[in-house]
RNA sequence: GCUCACAUAGCUCAGCAGGUAGAGCACUUCCUUGGUAAGGAAGAGGUCAUCGGUUCAAAUCCGAUUGUGAGCACCA
């Protein structure tokens, strides 16, 4: 006698068990015709799932939250059996649902070509227009794996061997003569897939995520709950890619690459005038936070990077150079040596702890090529680096100092939500579990104190240590490591540092925490870019002004002006070219520069400069010493 | 690094099926002195990424190299 209640708290009472389906058709025959799925006691099943005892059920149809996840899966389904019905001796792997889309990955000797992808887009419909019924079955598992053995498909074999736990059962879902192994759950048919789809693009990927394992074929594709959701999401790509800091930053002048510097930043004097904003900005917060400045040498030798363990792991990265008395040296990936280093020089005393070094160091790292993007991924970048000794007793404070400041600044350039990673002990690490438990907790505990959440990658730590990290998201959707806080009990250990304590022991061994804010301050510029769209708030600006003439007559005084701006510390330019007025403010305004000073007889006349905004607004005439003021303020 | 694609003027791109290159913008010069998103005219500019092959003939076809893009792997 299975008793069904619904969300909204009523319930019905059947005699015998029933299907979904049923009870949706008792319900409406409108809700039936919508039913895609629905959810027993919180749990997603298919609406063929048979009711036997008292359950709370929810009947979802397309316009519930869990309908596109579900719409997605059956168009990656539907799109294995197109590929399958028009490439026969194509495998097929694995394809799940993903953000705004799903992917199928498939085993092929032949690559497929963008063409394939419009033919097997219209099998896809095809496909949908034959409404075929898709049907969940159970299967013994060798039983399934002699079928899946039979037809050649090796990888179903291993998903089912490897990959399905012992003890749940082997589902397989099928739709007319083709069927896959699935955990489901799935539309009732092919023809509930709504005609919103559209097949991306084309990769490679490594069968299991493995590099050592064979590479697959793997087609991306984006579906949605009707034609117009679909839309919606091409314009939002199309208004994601004019955001590209690659296409603004040689639309605005800012930086290039060349074939001879892969993966190098040339930066213009406009990009370069931005980079030594942001590291003015950066100098002053770590000032007031109490940090002190060095610099440490670039090049150094092997033996150092023996001592801190690069030299044996992580040295495929490294760049080195061998110099004519047969020394080997390294271009530093990373500056934490250089610093434990400095640490090292000279007697410490527990009264200089907490000691916060920062460093602008320029690292060099041998990125794979293929990992290279823009300002995102370089070879050669600055991080905002510094590194922090303090006794035991004093890391949890520092930790909530660093996380506090490192989210006061995002939100100094609108980054609001940004997403904390901690990464835990790893299989192969150092140190004892107490020592770990002090460490992660410490982090943890900083986060608690502050209210905030974070995702756990359990394992995902250094060897060394366990770490935050701070991402943010760029314009087409992917996320960049920015900010990183990490503890790190191998380095002190490696290079033997210590401190005088209170008692004039000289052995204390200090903890150490290495952080970035910006992280590299090129990527972190390339998210800005896109942030802003090119249209950096004033203060960051390259230039925050254009002085524009409007005849050759305006040009002595507009010099003048120039001169008396500059003095007062704005970035601004003149253009005296023998152009409209109405030319120069187009092409200024595209180049984003936020403030316009027109010049004509009126302003000459009398020692005022016209106003417009890079957003068009006429802000009319005013004094220097006002333009200066609005600029100030504006930013 | 792996898979696939791409590489033509400073930039954005055209050049269909091999017959020694074209547009717009930018640039230079001249005319125009014009008040808030493009005034007009003329001119200059390319060993078609590099190297090799096929061919009477290659930007175009084939191969290698380099770089770029997308994804995967990597990302102390």
């Amino acid at each position: 006698m299975p008793k069904v209640t619904l969300p909204d708290g009523s319930s019905r009472d059947y005699s015998k068990a029933i299907s979904i389906f049923d009870v949706a058709s008792d319900i409406g025959t409108g809700l039936a015709k919508a039913a895609l799925a629905a959810k027993v006691d919180g749990e997603l099943v298919d609406t063929s799932f048979v009711i036997e005892k008292d359950i709370e059920l929810a009947i979802i149809t397309s316009k519930s939250d869990e309908a596109l996840e579900l719409i997605r899966h059956d168009a990656a389904h539907v799109m294995a059996q197109a590929v399958q019905e028009l490439f026969p001796g194509t495998q097929v792997t694995i394809g799940p649902a993903i953000e705004d889309g799903f992917y199928y990955d498939f085993a092929r000797q032949e690559p497929f070509s963008p063409d394939d992808l419009e033919k097997i887009e219209v099998r896809m419909e095809d496909i949908v227009g034959r409404d075929l019924s898709i049907e969940r079955e159970v299967w013994e598992r060798d039983e399934a794996k002699r079928v899946f053995a039979d037809i050649g498909e090796k990888y179903k074999v291993e998903i089912i061997e490897d990959i399905i736990p012992e003890g749940e059962e082997v589902s397989v879902y099928r739709q007319g003569d083709w069927f896959d192994v699935c955990r489901g759950p799935h539309l009732p048919s092919t023809g509930k897939l709504p005609r919103a789809f559209k097949l991306m693009k084309l990769a490679g990927a490594y069968w299991r995520g493995n590099s050592d394992n064979e590479m697959l074929q793997r087609i991306y594709g984006t579906a949605w709950r009707d034609k117009k959701e679909l839309k919606l999401h091409l314009q939002r790509l199309e208004e994601a890619e004019k955001r590209d800091h690659r296409k603004l930053g040689r639309k605005l002048d800012l930086f290039h690459f060349s074939d001879e510097a892969p993966g190098s930043v040339f930066w213009h004097p406009k990009g370069w005038t931005l980079f030594l904003q942001l590291l003015d900005y950066m100098r002053q917060r770590q000032e007031e936070a109490g940090y002190v400045e060095v610099n440490t040498p670039d090049v150094m030798d092997r033996s150092l990077w023996e001592t801190s363990g690069h030299w044996f792991n992580y040295r495929e990265n490294m760049f080195s150079t061998q110099t004519e008395d047969d020394r080997i040296f390294a271009l530093k990936p990373m500056n934490c040596p250089g610093s434990v280093s400095m640490f090292a020089q000279g007697l410490k005393s527990y009264r200089d702890l907490p000691l916060r070094m920062a460093e602008f160091g320029k690292v060099h790292r041998y990125e794979p090529s293929g990992a290279l993007h823009g300002l995102m991924r370089v070879r050669h970048f600055t991080q905002d680096d510094a590194h922090i000794y303090c006794t035991e007793d004093q890391m949890e404070g520092e930790c909530i100092d660093v996380v506090s400041l490192v989210l006061d600044i995002y939100k100094d350039f609108g980054f609001t939500d940004v997403i904390i990673k901690l990464s835990t002990r790893p299989e192969k690490r150092i140190g004892s579990d107490d020592v770990w438990d002090k460490l992660e907790g410490a982090l943890i505990n900083s986060l608690k104190v502050m209210g905030l959440d974070y995702v756990l990658y359990p394992g995902e730590g250094a060897f060394y240590g366990p770490k935050l990290e701070f991402v943010l998201r760029d314009a087409i959707g992917r996320d960049w490591q920015c900010g990183t806080l990490q503890v790190d009990m191998n380095l002190p250990e490696r290079f033997d540092i210590s401190y005088v304590d209170e008692t004039g022991g000289r052995d204390k061994r200090p903890v150490m925490l290495h952080r970035a804010l910006f992280g590299s301050l090129e990527r972190f510029i390339g998210i800005l870019i896109e942030h802003y769209e090119g249209k950096f708030p004033v203060w960051l600006s390259p230039v925050q002004a254009a002085l524009l003439t409007i005849t050759d007559k305006h040009d002595q005084y507009a010099r003048e002006v120039e001169k008396r701006l500059k003095a007062q510390g704005v970035r601004v330019i003149s253009d005296f070219r023998n152009e409209k007025v109405g030319f120069k403010i187009r092409e200024h305004t595209l180049q984003a520069v936020p403030f316009l000073l027109v010049v004509g007889n009126r302003e000459v006349e009398n020692d005022e400069l016209a106003v417009r905004t890079q957003g068009g607004e006429d802000l009319g005439s005013m004094s220097i010493e006002e333009t200066v003021k609005l600029l100030g303020q504006a930013s």
